[in-house]
DNA sequence: GATTTTTCATAGGATTACTATTATTTTGTA
DNA sequence: TACAAAATAATAGTAATCCTATGAAAAATC
């Protein structure tokens, strides 16, 4: 049983845009995989509530003290409602998670719009996956700062447990791995003889996140110091890295 | 309160050896920071028990499903006992996780020992960070090629805690630091203009940790495959990666 | 206005993460 | 060998966590 590959749901989530009833405004709907929820928590008040003040909770409290009891008392329900969303706090941060890198995902696709130059999508893409919190999305319900800090610091967990293998075939991780593939192909677009490109990319992304968590918590791990709210460092790093990877084949 | 620096600690672990009693053999002993546990557990029985045994266990369920209870009943003692070494799961981790790296330090050290060519002491490092288990340390206690698997699945969760800044203070992460340090500065001997010594350093550790789970775990996530016990492809990739950035100053 | 769905309130059970107490065993030392 | 000190085991217990179940109230839908 379970044993259900995501063949229906598209690999990349698709970021729909619809209008509001009353505004005129667009809205943005991210759409992620069914099973990561037991009720889609972006279509009901209720919901959007637990998606909100969760994230607000995991960054105050982090993973381990988090619990559906504390985040129930704070949003004025109960433990049994928010089951009814998240069968348990580890899918709550997947679909946390995922959500925030179907959104990266978007981000890279608006911003690289029109531009042809992969060296120049690169550049934009390594922007984004260090700052993504920039450009505030029109989604009333998600802070995106607050949610990147949350997956610079847990989103490791999300993939590190025993049931990844079970999780994986469940399609837990897709938007994490169309995420990796795209830069993947922007990274082969650049240097087609790369032998890495997968690997490159996979290791951009976490070092965007590693090298920020390291500045803040242990700075003698990296060599950048990132105060306020200036990231650049971390850009040029991994602007560094990366170029330095693909201009090797050249060079030789 | 609890504000104390490791001064009176080396920063480095040391491995010291001395001899057994009754056989001729010689036994290494790993001594890490005393905060990390309650009573020295390789200092008795029940501790050597206790460590051989959580590390099969932690292997076995992972970190999330590994309670001191379930250790106790494997080894035939009591919860209570277990507590009379280490504060919670979380600390035993970290000190099972710090035993790691003090004993990769070591082993560098060995392998490097009369070494004088810095290139050829980073190729041997690259080695041992992705393939340590090689050969087996004499520490009856301690299954490395078990213990390896831990570090690779759950080491990332040491420092991703709320409590990261206390602990970092209590010298909770200084044998990897000292590694990660060690690391640098052979890459700096190798190429002194390279900017991002330490970044490089820690990237690398990350790395050989990173593509191995992937490579079992999420393979679209790598370029690498590996099969049984043949771990060159991954040393492969971290050479490349490793020499590609030190060699990039040379040529420009 | 009736029906279905969602949410709330409450309860409870198994497990976890500890702490405390006392008895017993082991170990170190005079 | 005998005594003291320390380590371990046995037992108990508490607060919190991680869920599941149920019936009633409220809201949404038809």
């Amino acid at each position: 049983m379970a044993k259900k590959y995501p063949t229906t749901k598209p690999d990349v989530a698709k970021v729909e845009s619809g209008y509001a009833p009353a505004s005129a405004s667009i809205t943005l709907k991210v759409q992620l995989n069914e099973q990561l929820y037991l009720r889609d928590p972006q279509e009901s008040r209720l919901g959007r509530n637990i998606i909100r003040n969760s994230i607000v909770l995991l960054d105050e409290l982090g993973l381990e003290e988090f619990t559906f009891k504390k985040l129930a008392i704070r949003i004025e329900s109960t433990e049994a409602s928010v089951y009814r969303y998240f069968a348990n706090k580890h899918t709550l941060l997947v679909y946390l998670a995922s959500y925030y890198w179907a959104w990266i995902r978007y981000r890279i696709e608006i911003e690289n719009h029109n531009i042809t130059n992969p060296v120049q999508q690169l550049d934009r893409i390594l922007n984004i996956l260090v700052d993504a919190t920039r450009i505030q999305l029109d989604v009333e319900f998600i802070n995106m700062a607050v949610l990147h800090r949350i997956v610079v610091a847990e989103s490791t967990k999300v993939y590190h447990t025993k049931l990844v293998d079970h999780e994986n075939q469940q399609g837990f991780f897709t938007t994490y791995k169309a995420l990796c593939w795209h830069i993947a192909e922007v990274l082969t677009l650049i240097q087609p003889e790369y032998p890495y490109p997968k690997a490159l990319a996979t290791t951009l992304m976490e070092m965007a996140k590693n090298h920020i968590y390291f500045a803040h918590h242990l700075p003698r791990l990296t060599d950048i110091s990132i105060t306020g709210e200036d990231y650049q460092p971390a850009i040029a790093l991994l602007r560094h890295f990366a170029f330095t990877q693909l201009n090797s084949e050249v060079a030789k």
